[in-house]
DNA sequence: TAGATATATATCAGGGAGATATATGATGGC
DNA sequence: GCCATCATATATCTCCCTGATATATATCTA
């Protein structure tokens, strides 16, 4: 059985927003949902002419002078439904692969240092995220103090922020026991 | 450019711990990296067969009595050398989709109660990891105890538990805030 | 004036997941 | 005893999805 086309859904949760280009809508999720999502042309374009075809979403050639001509797609009735459906649907848990704890799961193959190297580079990482939070919360509450929608972006950013918190400290904690162990040495060095 | 094929590492690093079938690769993902790794048939065959191709890997064909002939896979100095390289190399960090900030993002268009129901479906979810990783972590104390994996299986234990504690934290603030709202209506309920 | 960046649409190769097909033995419930 | 289910074992297909690339043109910048 096929699985259901996500991609599908974000893009019509994007159209919902108000009406626009295929350009558009990448570029809003680069702006908006970035932090939690993400969608290629190679998706979006098909999607948005099937989109029409299923009469979820319309589109209107819009002439531009000097710039290339701009579909301009935008959200009907029966896609609002189908959307709003969607988003009343239990949300399904992906895991996903985090390609730190694999190569962290297979790190006592090589010496301690490069597990601590892995673990540093996360810590810089996450508190860059901690910083990008913290600006979108700032613009949040001056661009878009009034917008319904706003508890709940702030709800998207608050959980973002909760995971880059608990990894920081699980570096920490990681690199103290990595240290602990560096005074030994490891299997690879061993070897060698 | 062709983005580099993780699954090759993946199945090449579970080679490292022994030699085994492509059956024996499934399962051992499933069992020990199933908290932020997956790896299907799909690619774990064609992907065996191309490891022997590149001299990474051997096989040898099993003859069983009663069960279907095991092609066993054993890793060569070569892909020893390959693995190690690719742990050596940084993590890349990959957002990934999370279907329920999608939703989320989207929820000011449905009744707050929505919401509220997402975010305790996810507490749910997270407190049932929870376990899962506590069991986890009683087995490897009892079965692992001497192994020198140990302290890097710990740590990637670890990291879910972070993460997961954060997350029942999260929903706990999410669920606070919702039904801060839920004396007023939503934008949906007001419409309709 | 050359190069980068922005606007705009479109497609392709490859990575990857999940379902399914095929065969057989063991296990367990009714 | 029979049926269902699960475990062993290999293999393939469809669909989803990403990242790269192609093609134009306008503006901005060094």
């Amino acid at each position: 059985m096929a699985r259901q086309n996500k991609s599908r859904y974000a893009i019509l949760g994007v159209l919902s927003l108000g009406p626009m280009s295929g350009y558009d809508v990448r570029k809003t999720i680069e702006r908006s949902l970035a932090n939690f999502w993400s969608e290629s042309y190679g998706q979006i374009y098909p999607i948005l002419r099937q989109l029409v075809q299923e009469g979820l979403a319309t589109c209107a050639l819009e002439h531009q002078e000097g710039r290339p001509d701009r579909r301009v797609y935008e959200i009907t009735d029966a896609g609002r439904e189908e959307l709003r459906r969607w988003l009343l649907d239990p949300a399904e848990h992906d895991v996903g692969r985090v390609e730190i704890l694999l190569k962290l799961f297979l790190a006592w193959q090589t010496p301690v240092e490069n597990g601590l190297e892995k673990a540093r580079d996360h810590r810089e990482l996450h508190l860059r995220l901690l910083e990008r939070y913290a600006e979108i919360e700032r613009w949040l509450h001056e661009h878009q103090s009034t917008h319904p929608g706003l508890p709940y972006w702030l709800a998207t950013l608050s959980y973002g922020r909760h995971v880059s918190r608990a990894l920081v400290e699980w570096c920490d904690e990681t690199i103290r026991t990595l240290e602990g162990m560096r005074s030994g040495r490891s299997e690879a060095e061993v070897e060698s």
